[in-house]
DNA sequence: AAGCCGGGGCT
DNA sequence: AGCCCAGGCTT
């Protein structure tokens, strides 16, 4: 991590500066800032934009205007007017939790004591933060994904905040910046300045409060920050494909199913082991010769490689490719019919044409 | 530490 | 068609 040259307190100027100017202050959640309904607003917008959150966020509130009516009702009620929110575990929390606070709390939330706040079921240490100082103004750290993202780039924080010392290095900068008034224009503005500013994809930077202090900015390298999770090694899978020729050259291309892996496109037969190919072969086939596999090769997908292992082999019978079933065809491997192919198919034609004769 | 939950928006 | 989002819980 890199510092900046910038004061704690020169930048929380900034910040206020540019919330004052810039700020979102009329968001549905932002008038009555109660402990409950500053809740229910955090929990919707968890892993869920602002635009989708706010309808559902009117309807919560006309039909649970308060904790107690919350706790008094059915979880189904609760799950009914979550529908199409996702994440429907946030729901059950929440309802859990407003019985809690009803049942232990006496109907009060405990925004006295971050730790009983983070007890209370669904809501963990940013959650519990934001509550806090935007319901009460008593200083409390947040860090949503949105700060993340401002504070890494700011001090070039590298790595994946998945790992526990990067969102260490995290909080330490949270909480190092974190004020002692207006907490509650500040965490909106921390994540305000996440949201409008410093976004994933394409920052503004020429509109940012931070611009000339921005170690990322300075780097030219914004997107850097936050790292990305680690790509885990992608599975391999195998497949053999029939290369299936009848005695003029031509090969066997079947259909693929409409959805899927290569969903429509033509391609070889394809089986997942020698047993499967043989029985094909034998049942449709029959009297075939299977010639020796060639190399496999990789072909390689955004979640996994796929090990092709070609099988070539020749028909016996000549009247059999007259024979094709309706998602078959018999194609020349060195003109294929104008169809869909996926890229390993289309390479292994182009190989068959070329090493044709030595195929027996 | 990693997997899981989920619909919607964005590129 | 992935990737990501105002995270937290479970294993």
């Amino acid at each position: 991590m890199a510092e900046i040259a910038l004061s704690a307190e020169a930048f929380r100027e900034r910040v206020f500066g540019w919330f004052d100017a810039h700020g979102r202050k009329s968001l549905p959640w932002q008038h009555d800032k109660t402990p409950y309904r500053v809740w229910v607003s955090e929990i919707m917008l968890q892993q869920t934009q602002v635009t989708t959150v706010i309808p559902y966020f009117e309807r919560f509130m006309a039909r649970f205007p308060d904790v107690r009516t919350l706790a008094d009702a059915p979880q189904d009620d609760v799950l009914h007017l979550w529908t199409g929110l996702g994440y429907y575990a946030r729901a059950r929390n929440l309802h859990k939790a407003a019985r809690v606070v009803v049942g232990d709390h006496d109907g009060e939330f405990p925004t006295h004591d971050l730790e009983a706040m983070t007890a209370l079921p669904g809501i963990g240490r940013s959650t519990a933060g934001a509550i806090v100082s935007i319901s009460t103004g008593q200083r409390a750290a947040i860090l949503d994904g949105n700060v993340k993202r401002v504070l890494a780039r700011l001090h070039a924080v590298e790595g994946w905040p998945g790992r526990s010392d990067v969102l260490a290095s995290l909080w330490e900068l949270a909480e190092r910046y974190t004020p002692e008034r207006r907490l509650p224009e500040y965490t909106q503005a921390m994540m305000d300045l996440g949201a409008m500013i410093c976004t994933r994809g394409k920052p503004s930077c020429l509109l940012c409060p931070f611009e000339d202090v921005c170690v990322a900015h300075e780097q030219g390298d914004e997107r850097r920050y936050p790292g990305s999770k680690p790509r885990r090694e992608l599975p391999t899978r195998r497949t053999q494909m029939l290369l299936l020729q009848d005695d003029t050259g031509r090969v066997l291309l079947e259909q693929r199913p409409p959805s899927g892996l290569w969903g429509g496109l033509w391609g070889f037969p394809q089986f997942d082991g020698d047993s499967e190919l043989h029985d094909w072969l034998e049942r449709r086939y029959r009297g075939s010769h299977l010639g020796t596999a060639w190399q496999p090769f990789i072909h390689t997908f955004t979640h996994f490689r796929l090990e092709i292992t070609p099988r070539p082999a020749r028909l016996s019978d000549r009247r059999a490719a007259t024979v094709a079933e309706s998602n078959q065809q018999w194609v020349d491997p060195a003109a294929p019919a104008n169809v869909g192919l996926a890229a390993p198919v289309k390479t292994l034609l182009a190989t068959l044409a070329q090493a044709h004769a030595l195929i027996d």
